[in-house]
DNA sequence: ATTCGCACTGCAATCGTTTGCGGAAACGTA
DNA sequence: TACGTTTCCGCAAACGATTGCAGTGCGAAT
């Protein structure tokens, strides 16, 4: 912290304060060695000093405002209280509440999270891992998982502590902590049938994240469930999780010709592409076709029609994901688990029954 | 990084790897002394040893894939390559682009961000740089600041490098980077009065922030030049940037009785109130009035209507401040400057010419 | 009375770098 | 030849903690 906070205050101090007391000046005033001012403030070792001059150490300590240097204290033991956070992209409203859930349980217990942005390229996800590893972080976990993720497997087989959040490897046993997705389309189609539809489409994101085959083998099993066709002419692939995709679907779809009174889109912003869609085209919605989304982004209930929606608990998301991170940490041997956390359906204005034809 | 990765694949390794390599081994192999490489190493003291050798340990290094541990160089140099970023709230959709501005230019050199969300609690606050302190980083951005902000102003006069984003103290010589609220609001009332309004409200919001009053008095100042009346009634405070607030006072606008045909929202979530409050008295806009708002958050344009208003451009503010950082931390004798960034109006839906009467 | 065990604490090495200091060549100049 | 300068490099001491090991003193067991 340079420069050297000046002392210059005339204030009452006395003492050659200034620089911050280490372990060293709170052995001394204590009348300890070093080691021992050390075992006595640590919870590990408190046990093999003295009741007493633990005590004082710790009064000293406290006198003195004593904060341990978790920099020396990280060169020795090789741990830093701190975790790597790799995201494509802060700006993604999405991952704004995962991050505050994990650094909120983290720093509950003096954790810290380095955060990197990926930009979904995996030279910058290598390199800043590789970065963060230097850094000796104690474990990673990664919002950027794609189905098949060479790069994280390794990292997983090789023993680094490793969660992943929001999205999950296609077979792997490294922990996740997701949103129940199955569960999620579940109660979108039921809540449309109810309305009673019955040609529904669906806007399905990116194959190669867990996200998009999850929720669309979901869409294909609730179709069977409730004894509906499943078209291959109902079903669009969207090659990224944004508005102009889904658009792009949607105005293919009417272009073709297939009939469709309410879209099941793969998420939120595939559903707004929805709306320019169906704008475009002069059809209303809910009037002449619903929309149901995904997530339950910040202000998607602002929006007109206000989107109905899948919300996923992204604060809850991090927070399980910091948790699970932390158990593994104490007990690396623990078989690990993956978390499903349940979905509830935000309905609000663009779903309606369809029109009577 | 527990457990030590495992040197079981049966690859072509022969080198006892499985650790990764430290000075001392680059030293050994390249058949140096440790504190030599380090030299030959380091840019700064490249010039201290001899061309070759230089070269000779670099090669070594690189072949050895040794790459120095910044917590050992942290312990000894009192740097680490770190700072502070301080901010209310990560959720809040202000915040990314800011800290993707900011991580984006760090990354660049080396460095990186540890990021704080304090709620706006300055008990977090403190607690945070404290802790932040004793990871030894170099320096702080801080979001949160009030106009009077003692903690902060502490801080940086104990002569902690400290930059200021988004949001400026009151008097000091903090250097910060912000938009020029000024020239926002002036185009936005030009914007107004060319279309024809004369009876403009202003929602202001808290005047403890920068941000706050600053556009306030900008907003005065617009009255005066266009020679619009400065009448009190057409002035609201709001005590939050928050939907609710700016909801309550256009209905008390309303119920009050005072005529306008737009209104200046102090920002976007204000703007948003304004939108509720004018639906909810049947009252169309623009038709009837037209609001402009502050900041361009994400998706305001999918409002509707959507959203004119004036765009601040935040990912540029983050990066100014993390230069401005640096400069500081590089040269920490020049003198303070402060960046006031242009903004512009962005010119949607939400305003047009006032109703004839 | 000797021995053993135990509780407690100090010693010193260590983690991986950086850096002030001094010494040894090598070189230029008188 | 002698002497001052450079240039280059090694030595060793830091930075602030943790921890294996060994030693001390004490009470209890034999």
């Amino acid at each position: 912290m340079p420069p050297p906070p000046p002392d210059t205050e005339p204030g009452p101090r006395t003492a050659p304060v200034a620089r911050r007391p280490t372990l060293k000046d709170v052995a001394g005033e204590a009348g300890v060695h070093p080691a021992t001012a050390s075992r006595a403030l640590n919870p590990e070792t408190r046990h093999l000093v003295s009741a007493e001059t633990a005590q004082r150490v710790h009064q000293v300590a406290d006198s003195l405002g004593y904060q341990p240097n978790p920099i020396a204290r990280s060169l020795k033991t090789a741990r830093s209280a701190s975790i790597g956070l790799v995201i494509p992209d802060l700006t993604n409203p999405l991952f704004p509440p995962i991050v505050r859930g994990i650094e909120d349980v983290l720093g509950g217990i003096g954790y810290n999270a380095w955060i990197v942005n990926t930009d979904n390229d995996p030279a910058r996800e290598t390199a800043a891992v590789e970065s963060l590893r230097s850094r000796s972080v104690e474990g990673f976990v990664f919002a950027t998982a794609r189905l098949h993720h060479p790069f994280i497997e390794r990292l997983a087989a090789a023993g680094t502590p490793t969660v992943l959040v929001n999205r999950r490897l296609a077979v792997s046993d490294v922990p996740s902590v997701t949103g129940d997705d199955a569960g999620g389309v579940a109660i979108a189609m039921r809540h449309l049938v109810e309305l009673g539809h019955r040609r529904i489409v669906h806007l399905a994101g990116p194959q190669d994240l867990s996200t998009g085959v999850n929720r669309l083998r979901a869409f294909r099993q609730a179709l069977e469930d409730h004894g509906l066709e499943d078209s291959p002419a109902r079903l669009k692939l969207c090659s990224a999780w944004a508005e102009t995709a889904g658009a792009r679907a949607v105005t293919e779809l009417l272009d073709d010709g297939v009939e469709f009174t309410a879209v099941l889109a793969g998420n939120d912003l595939l559903a707004l592409g929805c709306y320019d869609a169906l704008a475009g085209r002069g059809l209303s919605c809910p009037g002449d076709v619903s929309v149901v989304g995904f997530n339950d982004m910040p202000f998607v209930d602002k929006l007109s029609p206000a989107l109905t929606t899948v919300r996923i608990p992204h604060y809850e998301l991090g927070a399980e994901a910091a948790r699970l991170l932390l158990e593994r940490l104490r007990a690396p041997d623990r078989t690990a688990r993956s978390i499903l956390l349940p979905l509830t359906l935000v309905d609000r204005q663009s779903t309606a029954p369809p029109r009577p034809s």
